[in-house]
This record gives structure tokens, C-alpha cells and sequence, in this order.
DNA sequence: TGAGCAAGTTGCGCAATAAGCAACGTGGCT
DNA sequence: AGCCACGTTGCTTATTGCGCAACTTGCTCA
């Protein structure tokens, strides 16, 4: 029998799913394909993603062609309004901001567990980001994560703060208290800094942007290598990232008391 | 045994993308809700929960609150970069002809079967139109649908073109020859009208949108009241959408001959 | 033109899984 | 403190999902 995921009760949903992540990943795939990286039986593959083709979140390219992503996950993606909003609204700000610092600029959420890019826009310079939009960072080790770990409410983030911290680089924060500590920083100071604790020789800083019910509900970011963001550049375009995370945050519906 | 979908061959993933449909739909749901609404047993919701939970695809508010789709979904929607370029590149067109025409401006695509709205902004009338994106609209009484049968490959259209037409208004056409002409008209023209086909009082035209690989990928409408959008006027903003779509059709990469 | 091959589909039978039931834990409310 | 509703989980079993074999179809090549 195929391998089963932990913690996974259904055996056919996470194929399903599996499907769909496969084809998130490599763009169109056929039965036979799909059979041999699942582990299963062409028959199981085919009816696996007949079932996901009649509800639209697969389609067939021509009538013999390869599996894609259909228009249902995207219908499913539109639905989320709030989420795709903080995504719309947030790319023509980051789109600016990027220009003027000439830095990558992106907007993330949360998903409860880790860090997801919603929007992102690159900077001018010949050395970049590579595109973070829908990957998954760890909170612990992004500015961007550190924000929405900080402005957390306490029960969504204790679970998250007994789990071993996964070190990255010699700077990751991977002992709790450090983290907490941290964490009281960011809030005391409105911003939150990764030097170096992702990835080497990547600097990154983060800002909250609050929704319209007052919470943190994303953050805003700019990363660079760390030669053109140097620590003192990168606390000072903090100010930059404020103004652009105010101007998101009133049109996500917040109103300053 | 809960009431089955046709067509649909294995039931747990049908109930998991039902539980995803319904979250779309409604925001969030308790357990026993989607229960009741599935007509399956609690344990048999909570698995199945449980199940797209541990994919991401859905998330808790909180730890006992309701459960609500998750940025996994919107990271397979991410995934599908062509058609989410289409939409992300599409909203600020959208915009500015919507504020220079008054009325509701949209892109839509075709999944195969019926077209999709991935961007819209609506005109600053009071009277506008409802929120379509996500939405799936039939290609034969909606201009956008038109366009996207218009320039489709036969092979992708010939089944469509033999389903029965359902029949919105007195309006809409309903003869396959009657459609086929109208395609005809459309290919000849360059632009699709849609007066009070799918809906009494609506009128709606539509020009096509190239990819990069020279096929109409998209289509971009305007729609309004009649009283507002005589069919005189309609036919005067067409320049406005070419316009509009000649700009998108570049963005997505299409090179005129 | 026909054979061979690969991809995908489908009927069938059966075993494994999905599901229902009952009991339990938990939090909110009175 | 007790009640209620929600959600979870162990257990059992009935149903479904799955693998197998056979089939269909389209493409390629001799």
C-alpha cells in the first residue's frame, strides 16, 4: 500500500490532494505519471483524478492531453476574500516600494503554522529574490514570521513556541526563550529584523499590517543580500515599509484608534 | 449513504472538495455543520476534515473554533502562474475602464466547459454588478463566453457546441446553428455582444485577449444595465476594450504579426 | 497498411478502508 | 455544579476504493 502522510485519516483525500500538489509543481502530468510517483495503480490514479476533473479542479488538455490545475482551485482560491484582498491590495504597494528601494518587497499571512507570501514584486537590481509567493517560511526565522508570531493571540501561538525550532543558519533562533525574547523586541520596537537566519548572506525586515478588526493579519517585508541591504540600511527604509504597510492597512479596513 | 455526484467515482475525495466548496461559499463551518450539509456522520466530517487539514488546504480559528479554508489552497491556485498572470495583470485594466466607462469591467477565461471570471472592478454607478470572479458563467449567453468559443480550437469546442443551451432569458440562443452563426459574427467582428441573453436588463460586449502563444486565453468585457449600456453605446466602447486588451494581450507576452 | 506499443479506461471481485456508532473530553452557559 | 453541544476517538463492520485484467484508442514505424 502507498505511503499514508501522518495524521492523515483518509487515505483517498490525500491522494487527491497529492494529485493536486503535484500538478501545482510540475504543470500538466498524465495517468501514467501521476500512477508511478502516487505508488498506485493507473486505474486508481485515473479514477482519482476523474473524481477532482468532475469537480473542476483538474482539466484534461484536449481530449487526450495531460492533467492541470483547473479554474476550481483558483474559484476556491477567490473565495477566501479577506486572504486574496490582502494579496490584491498588497501587490501594487510592494510593486512601489520595491522600485523605490530597490529591494524585493512581499506581503505574508499566516496559515497557523508557518509563513505564506501572498504578493511579491522584485527589485530593479540584476540580483534577486527567487519568487515566494505561495511557499511556505518558517515564522522563527523571517522578519515576516516574527511579526505575525509576535502580534499572535497567546493560544495560536503556544503550540507553536513548544515545537523545536529548526536552525538554518548559524543565526537561526532555535532556543525558545531567545525566541520570546525576540519576540517582545519586535513588538517594543514595531518592526522585526532576519540577519542571516534563513539563509546566508540574506537580510530581511518586516512591519505589521493590521486588518480591519485590528489584529495582525499579515506583514510586509523587504529582503536583499546582505551587502546591499547592510544592517543600518535596513533599519532605516523601516520607515519606508510603515508608510506602505499604514496605506495597506486603511485599505484592508483598519481604522487607527 | 449520502447522495452521490455523477460522474464522480470515489466519494471521499467528492465529499472533501464539497467541504472545500461549502467553506468557499460560507466562509467557515463547525463540524457538525458540514455534517449535516454532507448528510454523513460527525466522525466521518471530522476526518474528512482532518484530512485536508493536514494538508494545509483547510485551518482551525483558533482551537476550538470553526474551520476555514487555508493558504494552501491559495498556493495551488498560485501555482497555475499563466492564468493567475492573467488575472493579477487584468485587474488594473480592469480598473481604468471601468473608471473611464462606468460600468462593470471583467476578464474571464474559459476551463473548458464554461467561462470563469479571474478579475474585475466595477464602474462608481450605484447600480453595479454582483461580485462574478470565481464565478462560472455560460460561454454561449455571456459576451466573454462567446469570445472564448469564438476563437477556441475546434477540437476543444466541438462537444460544447453539442450540449443542449440552457435557456436563460427569451434572449438567449438556444439553436446550435443560431450559435454557430453568432460565432461566426464574432470571429468577423472582432467583438461579442450579449443583450439580455443571460439575464433581463443586462447587456454586456467583449473583445478577445491574446496569450503569448498567439490563442485567445482571456476575454475582457464590460457589463451594465441596458438603460445605461444602450446597444449603441455598446458597440462605441468597443475601441476602449480593444484597447485595453491590446495592452493585456502584450503583458501576456503576445507579439502582433 | 498493419503490427506493436503506451496511455488511459472500465468491469469485476475482494480486501482494506471509510464510515457509523457509542462513548468520551472539553468548553461555554446557566 | 450540571447540562448541553461540539468535536474526537476506539472499535466494528459494511461499503467503498482499489488492483487486476482486459479493453479501447491513438501514435509510431516498418
Amino acid at each position: 500500500m502507498s505511503p499514508t502522510r501522518e495524521g492523515s485519516a483518509v487515505q483517498s483525500v490525500d491522494r487527491a490532494v497529492s494529485i493536486l500538489e503535484m500538478l501545482a509543481a510540475r504543470g500538466d502530468l498524465g495517468i501514467t505519471e501521476i500512477a508511478e510517483e502516487l505508488e498506485v495503480h493507473k486505474s486508481t490514479a485515473s479514477r482519482l483524478v476523474a473524481a477532482l476533473q468532475s469537480r473542476h479542479l483538474l482539466e484534461q488538455q484536449g481530449e487526450r492531453g495531460k492533467y492541470a490545475l483547473s479554474y476550481g482551485i483558483v474559484r476556491l482560491a477567490a473565495a477566501t476574500t479577506a486572504r486574496l484582498d490582502v494579496a490584491r491590495l498588497g501587490q501594487p504597494i510592494c510593486g512601489r516600494l520595491a522600485e523605490s528601494l530597490g529591494e524585493t518587497v512581499n506581503v505574508a499571512v499566516s496559515d497557523g503554522e508557518v509563513a505564506i507570501t501572498v504578493a511579491q514584486e522584485d527589485g530593479a537590481a540584476a540580483i534577486t529574490s527567487q519568487n515566494w509567493v505561495g511557499r511556505r517560511t518558517p515564522l522563527h526565522a523571517t522578519s515576516a514570521g516574527k511579526v505575525l508570531l509576535a502580534w499572535m493571540d497567546e493560544d495560536s501561538r503556544r503550540p507553536l513556541l513548544r515545537r523545536a525550532l529548526h536552525r538554518y543558519t548559524d543565526d537561526t533562533i532555535v532556543e525558545h526563550a531567545a525566541l520570546r525574547a525576540e519576540l517582545a523586541r519586535v513588538l517594543d520596537e514595531g518592526h522585526a529584523r532576519s540577519f542571516e537566519e534563513l539563509e546566508v548572506g540574506m537580510h530581511a525586515v518586516a512591519v505589521p499590517v493590521f486588518s480591519g478588526d485590528g489584529t495582525v493579519g499579515s506583514a510586509l517585508s523587504a529582503t536583499g543580500p546582505s551587502y546591499r541591504l547592510p544592517r543600518r540600511r535596513a533599519r532605516a527604509i523601516v520607515a519606508d515599509l510603515r508608510e506602505g504597510a499604514a496605506e495597506l492597512s486603511v485599505e484592508l479596513g483598519y481604522r487607527a484608534g
